[in-house]
DNA sequence: GCTGATCCTGACCAATTGGTCAAATAATTG
DNA sequence: CAATTATTTGACCAATTGGTCAGGATCAGC
């Protein structure tokens, strides 16, 4: 039955703050509930990034949070408003290096240290991003409205940027919303697919080296095929 | 309880042809298999797509597929069964074209129309690319064996040809592996992300045209980041 | 049309699921 | 310390799940 579904997205999509448990609300946190609220956190986004939202099982996430389910339940009301909740605090992360693109500053300049930032949240919140990539690949149900608005807008104004420094000639010509999703495609690879590049690379997991390599890598033909060349 | 995954896996790691039911095995097929098992298989596929292998029901694939839940395990007697016929009959559309570079020719040419065909792919099949996404994001619980000795194997067989073209001055230094990771993570993003770039751009889906924009795009960055330039 | 194999289904089951609730325990406050 | 509030849990439920099974329908070959 397709119709299984609806539910869960309405329920989630209905508003950013389906009603909370008592313990939750925007009211001043004790110390109890600050802690208990990021352990269930961390174990939500490690189970739905395992499994998505539908495999995930509030089971799991109790039992990694190390807690009874109904303690789980105490402080998210429902699964839906603990998946709310580990998206929003992921996109927060997400996005303050990209608001950072300076239109003033040097393309070149503001252009690595974007795709380092990104490499390196994709190094330090791997789970952050998969749970994030989920959420996208089954079709956005819970961010879609976020996505076309807020979203849509701040990429477009990014894109104003880049398209000044391509008219300005410090960027040769390229369409900007598509190199916006090549470093985002790029970067996040390594955190979403880190499983087929251990694999393929042979190694049990990447190392520091590894992601320093990654970034020297993804910089060097992206900026090479972004900069003027020398004859310019 | 994490253990709940161990069987799946198990099952579906176990052999690449875990016992099927009487109408599968390797034997000739009826037109009405034949029929049925795409009919299931195609089902199956936007299921899984959509909601990974734990989220996905075998109801909805009986449902999408217009078959009675039973009719279906007739044809695959587990779901991971299904799951991985998904996977298998995607890898052989998939590296194809992987398969084709070819060392003798040119290096533009050939990564041209590489990454051509795997855009191509990304606008024909982006169910198929969305559940082996889900699959890698996951883990590969199925795949992970064949990632590490299959794929590794290929991917380093054309990381030689990557390399043989940049010792001949033909393309610029680049580290080989993440090469192919470059073009796998940003052809691939707009059949896994397509949500996100459509509401990004505002538009209700992807166009043929934005196809070639995308094509011509990607092409246009990675390619003047690799081919040597004038001076060389 | 008869026969055997293939194909299909309603009814069913045991296990798992998200979520509830009353009652117990721990903090906090007066 | 007594009372109030916040936190925690075992036991429970209705719904959903993957999978089975006995029997019915349909087909191919004779």
């Amino acid at each position: 039955m397709t119709s299984m579904l609806t539910p869960e997205r309405a329920a989630a999509t209905r508003g950013a703050k389906a009603r909370k448990s008592k313990a939750q609300g925007s009211g001043p946190k004790t110390r109890i509930q600050a802690r208990n609220e990021a352990r269930i956190l961390d174990a939500a986004q490690q189970v739905f990034a395992e499994h998505g939202f539908r495999g995930a099982t509030v089971d799991q996430i109790a039992a990694r949070a190390k807690m009874s389910k109904p303690n789980v339940h105490y402080y998210f009301k429902r699964k839906t408003d603990l998946y709310l909740a580990v998206l929003l605090r992921t996109l927060d992360i997400w996005l303050e290096p990209f608001r950072g693109l300076d239109p003033e500053g040097d393309p070149e300049r503001e252009l690595r240290r974007y795709i380092s930032a990104k490499i390196r949240f994709s190094r330090e919140y791997p789970t952050a991003s998969r749970v994030f990539a989920t959420e996208i690949l089954q079709g956005a149900p819970v961010l879609k409205r976020y996505l076309g608005t807020d979203l849509r807008q701040l990429v477009d104004r990014k894109a104003q940027v880049i398209r000044h420094w391509v008219a300005t000639g410090r960027l040769a010509e390229v369409d900007p919303h598509h190199l916006v999703f090549l470093i985002w495609a790029a970067t996040q690879h390594y955190a979403d697919f880190e499983t087929q590049v251990t694999a393929v690379l042979g190694k049990k997991s990447l190392t520091k080296d590894d992601f320093e390599r990654i970034e020297d890598s993804v910089c060097r033909v992206i900026l090479r095929g972004l900069l003027p060349r020398g004859e310019d």
